[in-house]
DNA sequence: CAATAGGTAGACAGAGTGGTCTACTTTGCA
DNA sequence: TGCAAAGTAGACCACTCTGTCTACCTATTG
């Protein structure tokens, strides 16, 4: 019973990840799960259900990738070049567990609602926080500021990677890293 | 004749920036400029068509109000200080040319739209290359890595700053920038 | 065995989508 | 004035959307 909770959360998340929230509806998700309409409504309410549900097995994803990622990390420079570099597997495709590059899930999920108040927007936000506050506890050397520059940077680093196609983004965004932990 | 078409794309923009491109329909458009549908698409080919007019209109928007923030700078640092205090005033609805601020219309269309390929997709880029572009030819001193620092910086600062409601993203993001200068 | 839980195919419903078209009106210009 | 261009309200179309429901099947457990 429960593997077919898990298998429509999973086919859900890919389809919305690789197209988009709105540009998929369930009869596509349906379709490509081979399981019925009144199955996916046994296990979710509704469809902003199912991409709440999407939004929470992704962030479970890419924590555990990026927690694993920084963990050991024995200084700030180390635990900086860590970051970029896995954000560059990433971008290039060689994180298995993270599907094909298509920006950030939280990103794009939270263009498409415009709607702060709403529970998916929210959900994208929390996101965010949990990454910065991943990346504070790998902080060897606390510094607030260099923390804000690092999440700062991340987050362009993923812009100019998807909207730009720019490969080399993580590494660009590495490189300015560097300079500021000299300071 | 004229001003119907530009009415027609002036909503438009204004409903897609403020709600996602997909989230409005062709028939809210009409309902709110009070248009017919037969001027619509006497004046534009189809949706898609409309959605290209209307980031057009935003990237010349957008330009020239940041051309006109940038001009007559007269070093890095003056124009880095623009740069970031203008990204300020708009995050926090202080620019009158730009609506109300819900991140960059850009990175929400090119989240929309998943196909690269895409002239939509397509577009959002150029938009993005064009800001660099700017960026750059107000550098007074050439700096190659400190403008990809900038660029970075500024998508990072855009995105906390409509995902994660950071009102001081743009501040952050100067901070940072400021320590580079000196690098 | 009976009851419960989970699951199936697919019909149905109302609302909405983007685009085409009819019949008519208004505007602009020679 | 007459004609072409621009514009109007709205009907129509095929299709899609999300969610509800029927009738039935399968698996599990007391």
């Amino acid at each position: 019973m429960i593997d077919k909770r898990q298998h429509l959360l999973e086919t859900a998340l890919q389809l919305f990840y690789r197209n988009g929230v709105q540009a998929v509806g369930i009869n596509e998700i349906l379709k490509t799960s081979g399981i019925a309409k009144k199955t996916l409504y046994h296990h979710f309410a509704s469809k902003d259900d199912l991409v709440i549900a999407a939004l929470n097995a992704r962030d479970e994803k890419f924590c555990n990738w990026f927690e694993s990622l920084l963990k050991g990390s024995k200084s700030n420079s180390e635990m900086t070049e860590r970051m970029f570099d896995g954000l560059s597997q990433w971008f290039n495709n060689k994180v298995d567990s993270l599907d094909g590059f298509r920006g950030c899930f939280f990103i794009n999920t939270s263009a498409e609602f415009s709607d702060a108040n709403n529970p998916i927007s929210i959900r994208c936000k929390e996101h965010k926080q949990r990454i910065k506050t991943i990346i504070a506890s790998h902080l060897v050397k606390a510094d607030e500021s260099y923390l804000e520059s690092l999440c700062t940077l991340k987050e362009g680093a993923i812009v100019l990677a998807y909207v730009c196609d720019d490969k080399q983004a993580a590494e660009k965004a590495r490189d300015t890293a560097r300079k500021l932990i000299n300071n």
